[in-house]
DNA sequence: AGATGTACCGGGAACGCTTTCGCAACCGCT
DNA sequence: AGCGGTTGCGAAAGCGTTCCCGGTACATCT
């Protein structure tokens, strides 16, 4: 009844277990072990839609795969006629080559990966979007992760990445990031990394900036010209060299120009919305409040005027404001926000083209580009005299 | 001198030609053509810097590599201890699973694709955030790809998402889509297509939406209630069921009030920030302007508020204005965008959980889900009596 | 005519992983 | 001892590409 596979012996067949709920057969004669092939499988295993191969044009046209693959990619060593066959064929059957495929086989994803830490401020859409205009020229893709402001999520961000065999990475930190072992991953598996904005020390990567010590400075200059002498900073996160410089152009104008620096002034933020209300109520519930306040960005100015409106302060003569990014809706609000703009668009195009160089030639050092802010005066800070 | 690499004869070797730049060699007595291997290479050629695989993890503890496969997925045909020593040897080399050859091995990505026409405004960063939600925890993760309005971009989006393999796709199109071939690709392809906001007639998917006709009802039923009667409608692309849904419920609300329809009152956009800017002009210029006006979207609402400022026009006296989508910066606006909510959040989490059992089960046909929207009341509607 | 060179194409290994299946070792029961 | 069953591991076949290199059919040069 039961024959072997191997010598087709009938008699000689002893059952011998049960291996993954199959039944077990073992023949005496030649010593074989076999399962019978469940015979249900060829038919129903209905092999999952399957999308055009190299194999299927190859076939098609009656030649190897090997000739499909030189004709496809327009290498010299193939006759004319072949490759438009090839081509037309390709584009008959509607032919995608698969990239998994193509980055197994070449060791390289043609992806690089941005991770920021949201995108629902339109700062960094603006970046990706000038980041995406170099990548995709250049046949890159982007895959862009979102850390939400937490570490735990960034760090799964730079495995999935890691995993995925991006070619190099653009980040941007979160406030809470303060170690960086897991950018330094990156590194030790020798994959380029840029660093743009949000940037902390100790890893020696390119780097992409804006001068946020010299756009606090002028930021802060102009309140003083405004005739503010009670300047509060809403600060930033002192692990980021963002919340550092802007703090230290904040402290520097002051000096320059011989005010002084009352510690209840400055207060800290980690750049979320709630963060940043609790800090400006912190600052207008003081006894003697400040007459003027630079917030570390927009958002946390925004934020600031709509307490300050809600409290019934008068902005800009009661209260000077000025902000730090020019987002778009500091334009919209009233008063308008005075703030600092900066090219977002140049800052993603910069970075991935340091990323670029630093994937085609990996002797390259890396360099840091600091780029200029510009000081846009609105109806928040403007007073009149 | 030079000896044949098969048979090692010396004497019957003859030169036969230069293949890529190398001589070549014929050997007479096994007919055995071959060139010298370049000496150079093999310490020259580098590899460049390879990640671990589980080869590495094999080898290091003596094991094969489908013992560690198996480990490391947690299949339960294995001892403990190797689990264990696998696991721990991972750990130690830093070991993450090249997701390029799972995919090809499996046959499927563990990624889906999501594509939306632009996010600059919060409204498609907010629905990718609550995709996510659902997504990662269930293993996916995602590829965001930005049409920026255009549809040849769109094309080559749905094409990268296509070649990377995607294992289903949610996508809102552009405004200018009108053809869908790209997207049929998907369904050809047994690839679960969801579509969500923004779709197109004549795609058998399924879909996500806001009741748009509902929600426009609602805005233009609340103008009328504030006393306005020649109520302008700034209206969206056709090919767009948002669209045409929004003008339906317009026009509908008008005539179960007993209003007039005048064409010259209705101009239509297609959704950027110059056409809506341009159209709204439009509207203001007229001979008899409109004591009202009905956005297609909070973006088109604002521009119309910003260039009726410019004018001297006074909201909402004037001239009362309704949105659509309760954008971020219309709360902040002044005077405050009367608006319809949609629920963003609840927008990406359906659609990718429609995508997720469509995904793993391919007999689901397509469904629908329409979700209310809620009207939120400011200044810019509300007149004082 | 034979040696040399050119143009093209096919075979097959490799990329890193999953998955099937063979098989040895062992255990407990007659 | 012999059978039924379990546990755990290794070998090898793919998955869809690229790329190296062997090989044939000609053309060209002595």
């Amino acid at each position: 009844m039961i024959k072997c596979n191997k010598c087709g012996e009938v008699d000689a067949i002893a059952k011998s277990g049960i291996v993954r709920g199959k039944q077990r057969y073992h023949c005496k004669r030649c010593e074989y072990y076999f399962t019978q092939p469940s015979l249900l499988t060829p038919e129903t295993h209905h092999h999952r839609r399957h999308q055009t191969t190299i194999m299927d044009i190859a076939s098609a046209l009656q030649i190897s795969k090997s000739t499909v693959s030189r004709a496809l990619q327009g290498h010299s060593d193939i006759n004319e006629n072949t490759r438009k066959a090839v081509l037309d064929m390709a584009h008959q059957l509607d032919y995608q080559p698969n990239l998994l495929a193509l980055g197994l086989a070449k060791s390289r994803s043609y992806t690089i990966g941005i991770i920021v830490p949201e995108f629902i401020n339109s700062f960094f859409p603006y970046i990706i979007i000038g980041a995406q205009q170099v990548a995709n020229p250049a046949g890159y893709h982007v895959i862009i992760c979102q850390s939400n402001e937490s570490l735990e999520t960034e760090i799964a961000n730079t495995n999935v990445l890691m995993a995925s065999r991006v070619d190099g990475v653009v980040a941007s930190v979160t406030a809470e990031t303060k170690s960086l072992d897991h950018f330094q991953k990156f590194q030790r598996a020798g994959i380029p990394l840029v660093m743009f904005n949000r940037i902390c020390d100790g890893l020696d990567v390119s780097k992409v900036l804006v001068d946020d010590y010299d756009g606090a400075y002028r930021g802060v200059e102009h309140l003083i010209q405004q005739g503010c002498t009670r300047i509060a900073h809403l600060a930033g996160p002192q692990n980021l060299q963002v919340g550092k410089q802007r703090l230290r152009g904040y402290l520097d104008a002051l000096r320059d120009y011989n005010l002084p620096v009352y510690d209840e002034l400055i207060v800290y933020c980690n750049l979320t919305k709630s963060s940043a209300q609790a800090a400006a109520r912190q600052l207008l519930d003081l006894p003697t409040p400040p007459d003027s306040i630079f917030g570390v960005n927009d958002p946390a100015a925004i934020q600031t005027i709509l307490i300050a409106k809600s409290k019934g302060i008068s902005i800009p003569n009661d209260l000077a404001i000025v902000g730090f990014s020019n987002e778009p809706t500091s334009a919209l609000i009233e008063p308008g926000l005075t703030t600092l703009a900066q090219p977002l668009d140049e800052i993603g195009k910069t970075t991935v083209q340091f990323l670029l160089n630093e994937m085609e030639d990996d002797t390259i050092l890396p360099q840091t580009e600091i780029l200029k802010t510009q000081l846009i005066v609105r109806a928040s800070s403007l007073r009149k005299r």
